[in-house]
DNA sequence: GTGACAGGTAGGAGATTTCCTACCTATAGT
DNA sequence: ACTATAGGTAGGAAATCTCCTACCTGTCAC
């Protein structure tokens, strides 16, 4: 009853930390490693990081595996869907306003190398947007 | 400079809770709303729901509006941007994970029991890197 | 065997979160 | 004016989080 549940709140509530957020981040660009190793890019004691790894262990965003008399820790990418799909139902707002006219003169430096759809402006329909002048 | 400061550690540590994100799927699926009407979907006082609101408040994700006595809280999505654009560089992994022979048989073999996805280890081959078998 | 090293677990201190009840101001209606 | 309503803020209790220092087991090397 650990370590595969991933339940949207455990998976949540892992990575509102940034030190978890940040050793997914080395597992990603550096493959699987042993705690000490992840260890040594935080300030912290080791066993500290430790409990970092189990709640990352028990949202089932990370598995370990002995190796000799390591253990080899490993990112886990499944759960972080979860994140994206509850995220997904919220993308059109965002380019909603960022497409809007508002915005898009708050920000004409980084408008340039997005997506390119620009069927935008189906905006105020859940009353969502009755507000703006 | 509060409602729009939007860090990412502000964004993750107010997505952490089960009630924030609730909020934040009211106001997308309901439009703006004041205080007392969101409180209505909540087991937990006012006053503590008000807390909540300044939790999304500072990170960004909410804006509110006097309207008469009350205040209309509205969703901002754009700094759930954040989010999306962390997310982004994990999504080759979940990719190949999902696509994989072995999930894709794993999958059908627990598509019964749902919550228990037992162990069944030792099964790398390409996604980390630097693994060996 | 002994020693050195990897890493988990225990227990605790201090900070933070999450809830509460009381209380305050501001607005609307009479 | 007075009363009722909307909602923020204060202060505190309890739970949880985050870090620490011990301490423990398991493995490699000799």
């Amino acid at each position: 009853m650990d370590a595969v549940s991933a339940s949207e709140d455990q998976v949540f509530a892992a990575l509102a930390s940034p030190v978890r957020r940040e050793v997914l981040r080395l597992l990603r660009d550096g493959g699987p490693q042993p705690v000490r190793k992840l260890a040594g890019n935080f300030a912290m004691a080791r066993p500290s990081l430790s409990e970092h790894l189990r709640v990352l262990r028990e949202a089932g965003l990370v598995t370990e595996r002995k190796e000799g008399r390591e253990r080899l820790y490993r990112l886990e990418a499944v759960p972080l869907t979860e994140v994206q799909q509850w995220l997904s139902p919220f993308e059109r707002f965002w380019r909603d306003r960022l497409t809007g006219l508002r915005d898009l003169l708050d920000r004409l430096d980084d408008e340039g190398q997005d997506d390119e759809r620009e069927d935008r402006d189906e905006r105020e329909e859940h009353g969502q947007e009755e507000e703006r002048r």
